[in-house]
DNA sequence: GTAATTAGGTTTATATAATAAACTGATTTA
DNA sequence: TAAATCAGTTTATTATATAAACCTAATTAC
């Protein structure tokens, strides 16, 4: 039972703290993540982007009461690297 | 229940994967976390420093066999922090 | 006996990454 | 119309992770 290597892209704060959110509500905007995971606007913004660009979640750009509106959402495939992830360290932590 | 910050110290696959084997055996030399780890000797060379600087092990060098040798053994500090870091990261897990 | 190899690590060089600060552009309020 | 707010993005800087190169002593091969 090795050790199995740490998906790099789950395997940050905020960018799991994203993840772990979506997976269980399907949908949420950008201030909605801001406030869940307590991150800084500029932050969050890198990190969407880099989750978008590895396809694990999708991202719907609008305008909503006429201010822009970033969506997201987590894909099949970024639920599927979520549980990979959290079976992979689950090795790490023992028990 | 917002995210728990994840020690940096401990949320590297490396680093952990030492904390992971450590906490188990309670002592282990170079060779031992090599190969439990299948890292490469220079980066377990740092990680171990940066463990043991933070005082999450000691490390004890000496000469076995005329060889050198350096045994690694996690402190109570490090179990603390290990037991800390995995409670924190579960919350990012789900269920 | 000395050259090459192995053992057990450490040091350093570099490339990547994480984050905050600064910026942008539109909207609303004073 | 000036100032403040909203919703983000871009950039600049610092830190980090990792492998490659290096080091010293011991052993083996010739």
């Amino acid at each position: 039972m090795a050790f199995a290597p740490l998906d790099p892209l789950l395997h940050n704060q905020l960018r799991l703290a994203i993840m772990s959110v979506l997976v269980t509500v399907d949908e949420g905007d950008f201030n909605f993540l801001l406030e869940k995971t307590g991150a800084t606007r500029g932050n969050l913004s890198v990190q969407i982007s880099k989750l978008k660009e590895a396809g694990y979640i999708s991202v719907d750009k609008s305008f909503k009461d006429n201010y822009p509106n970033t969506n997201c959402a987590i894909t099949y495939h970024g639920i599927r690297a979520f549980e990979a992830y959290v079976a992979a360290i689950k090795q790490y932590l023992g028990n």
